[in-house]
DNA sequence: ATATATTATCGTAATATTGCAATATGTAAA
DNA sequence: TTTACATATTGCAATATTACGATAATATAT
């Protein structure tokens, strides 16, 4: 198989699984808190930074953005990309909110 | 390839991105859930909550073991499968930390 | 218009994940 | 010890993810 029976869990699940599942890559977390030290933030940066290849860090801020934690502006030939601090916000209180409510009345 | 290079990325960032992984699937959120509303937990009522099969419900109680999110105690013929609260604050305290470190200066 | 620089997309290869049937292991009762 | 039940492990097939080179698309400067 290998295909995730999405349709067996609620939507709130799936889309809390998303949250943490775009989060659960080293590159993106290393990504945001790269993006989080600068005033300003080009991909092309990010490569030299990061390490890997140009086309593996548009491919991992698209995920990013997939959940739109990122967003994009175009800046003169190159790309702004920041973090959108509502939607930051809004996911880690999803999280929280999770974490909270997901607690132990065993053993 | 296909692999994640992780030995580009610092060990936080690695542990935090596995922290993330781990819960970035539906059916361990669903089980988390199910966990916490119960007072006791054994496998075999989660293979009927879920609705997958046996051997893949064992196979992601082992991944939330990995992390040490849950802890198993034989009771019986049985497992009593249990969030480990301390372990479970702990990582919820890393992840706040990351998002409250990571914030944006951009844009 | 052409050249240059930056980011996105496509195609492909390698590895990882998901899911299940079959089987093994462990535990308790008969 | 045999039987029955519960969970873990193994082996396999299908899909997903990761990574990168090549190329396309976009924007600025010459």
């Amino acid at each position: 198989m290998g295909i995730t029976k999405t349709q067996m869990f609620t939507e709130k699940q799936n889309d809390l699984a998303q949250f943490f599942k775009v989060l659960g890559h080293p590159a993106r977390v290393a990504i945001l808190q790269y993006i989080s030290n600068q005033n300003a933030c080009i991909c092309n940066d990010l490569v030299e930074e990061i390490g890997l290849a140009q086309a593996t860090i548009s491919q991992h801020l698209k995920e990013l953005k997939s959940i739109g934690l990122l967003k994009g502006e175009v800046e003169g030939k190159s790309m702004c990309y920041c973090i959108n601090v509502e939607r930051w916000t809004t996911i880690q209180n999803q999280l929280n909110l999770f974490f909270n409510t997901t607690k132990s009345n065993c053993c």
